[in-house]
RNA sequence: GGCCCGUUCGUCUAUCGGUUAGGACGCCAGGUUUUCAUCCUGGAAAGAGGGGUUCGAUUCCCCUACGGGCUACCA
């Protein structure tokens, strides 16, 4: 059985990179019939921001794509925040320790600073490993009784023992093999000072004890992989399968997609609400939209085929169609994606699936309201855009546009205007005939009826289909708009 | 700087040695529409560069360039 995980910390709002993460966890996990996972890693306590775990859990759901086991949901295999589970790490760190993969040292933080610039003005940069640990205040160094007293006094972090010069070689499921020499790496730290794991560590023993199969995370994550794959081998323990996401890039594809870009060029990088920042959801996105272009970026289907439902996805996920490049966001297009889905979607559906947006013009429209979405369905491509385009349902134009209105000027709109209220106030039926046929009798184009009209009615010159549109809204309020039109 | 990963139209992508290098977004033109939008048709637009391997490379290998990521007692 497949388990995966999506493991973010709460120290911010999800962005559109983590949520890509979450979404390719949660169709591989559907698609294999497997377990998804929700795993807080809160391990940085400084770092943590109040509301942002309730913030992710909240985005998934908005998302439809809620985890099978998390902190709100507990399976057997918790607690499911890392912060919950110090003591596990503690009896782990040990285990490491005496199998003589990891060492204990004593290095303050000033010494370390020191080494560091040394290190940097001679060789460019510092790393604590197999060729200088000998040189430090460790457990390698000391003697154990000095060791003892140092241990008592509990000022010590837990690094892991890379051995010299050997080749760590890791498997990516996109990728495929990386391989990379141990002195490239470092003697990580893997538990802090204040006795908290680091990342590496509870990681690798969480996804252990949580009996995760595959591992699916930004690509980040890559260059820590040898580091995971040696604490696998440390504990005696094998390791899970790697995925390694390609990263979601700035449309300028100058680093990975940041807050700063989105509100910059006037796009939102966050599912919900957060702050100042409006999300996808405020923005009139369906959950379903958003999550299919996101998916888009780094995964395409063998047909071309491009819009899909979240059930589609879990069927079509294949990881051998998953991109190794980074992929520019496109607010354009997806945009474009949101229009596909809302123009799939029918009347019926689409009022039922937005009630809110839609309470107060049912009560006005009320049998109408599905005519209505039908006439001007075609025009929505946000879904805000429903409140402005149902407008000339309810309302009578408040304002007529500038250029239409010198368009139609060169009219005589009061005589058109008059004509209009003639043949409407017998009704609406076969008005289209109607007007034809006084526009031939008068010897004035149908072009200019149907503009001032048009201008009368919506308060413009582009719109949706006027005949129906007339119906719709009824001989009343028509011959009321036009009788506005004369009087402006 | 070092290490790792990557590189097909402006952007997202198809191609798993032999194609007029296909699709989508966006853009342009035409058609439909009394208008705008939709819709339909057409168009411009790509294999980073250099070496190999091969009868044949976008595809496999190497180098260079460029881009991205990582380089914390952050994740």
């Amino acid at each position: 059985m497949e388990r995966v995980r999506f493991a973010p910390s709460p120290t911010g709002p999800l962005h559109i990179g983590g949520l890509r993460t979450a979404l390719f966890n949660y169709l591989y996990a559907r698609k294999h019939n497997g377990v998804f996972v929700l795993r807080v890693e809160d391990t940085d306590q400084n770092r943590k921001v109040e509301g942002s775990e309730n913030y992710i859990i909240e985005s998934l759901k908005w998302c439809g794509i809620e985890a099978d086991e998390s902190p709100v949901k507990e399976g057997s295999f918790g607690p499911y925040r890392q912060s919950e589970r110090r003591e596990t790490y503690g009896e782990y760190i040990k285990q490491l320790v005496a199998n003589g993969a990891a060492y204990y040292a004593f290095d303050t933080p000033d010494e370390l600073a020191q080494a560091r610039e040394v290190a940097e003005k001679e060789t460019g940069g510092f790393k604590y490993n197999h060729s200088n640990r000998m040189t430090f205040s460790n457990s390698l160094t000391l003697d154990a009784k000095r060791v003892d007293d140092l241990l008592e006094k509990g000022d010590y972090v837990v690094r892991l023992k890379v051995d010299a010069n050997r080749e760590v070689v890791c498997n990516d499921l996109v990728r495929g093999v990386v391989r990379v020499n141990s002195n490239e790496l470092e003697d990580k730290v893997l538990m802090k000072k204040d006795g908290m794991p680091t990342y590496h560590f509870a990681n690798v023993v969480d996804d252990h004890l949580m009996e995760i199969t595959t591992v699916i995370r930004g690509e980040e994550w890559l260059p820590s992989l040898p580091i995971h794959e040696l604490l696998y081998e440390g504990f005696g323990w094998d390791s899970p399968k790697f995925m390694h996401l390609p990263l979601i890039l700035n449309p300028s594809g100058k680093g990975k997609l940041s807050k700063r870009d989105g509100d910059k060029n006037g796009y939102p990088v966050f599912p919900l609400q957060w702050n100042e920042s409006s999300g996808y959801k405020e923005q009139g996105f369906l959950p379903m939209a958003h999550l299919n272009y996101i998916a888009q970026l780094g995964w395409s289907l063998e047909d071309g085929k491009e819009i899909q439902t979240l059930a589609e996805m879990e069927k079509n996920f294949d990881v051998s169609r998953v991109q190794k490049a980074g992929a520019r966001f496109d607010f354009e297009k997806a945009k474009w994606v949101n229009k596909e889905h809302l123009s799939r979607l029918s009347s019926k559906e689409l009022i039922a699936g937005q009630e809110d947006l839609f309470e107060s013009m049912k009560s006005i429209l009320g049998d109408r309201l599905e005519h209505c979405v039908e006439l001007v369905k075609e025009r929505f491509e946000l879904l805000s855009d429903i409140e402005v385009q149902m407008n000339v349902f309810m309302n009578d134009p408040n304002a007529y546009d500038e250029k239409s209105m010198k368009r139609i000027s060169k009219f005589d709109v009061n005589e058109i205007g008059g004509h209009l209220n003639d043949l409407l106030i017998n009704g609406t039926d076969n008005l289209k005939e109607r007007i034809t046929e006084r526009a031939k009798e008068l010897e004035i184009g149908m072009g200019a009826f149907m503009q001032v009209l048009r201008v009368a009615v919506v308060g413009g010159l582009s719109g949706p289909d006027l005949m129906p549109l007339v119906e719709l809204i009824g001989k009343d309020v028509t011959l009321r708009r036009i009788e506005r039109l004369i009087s402006n």
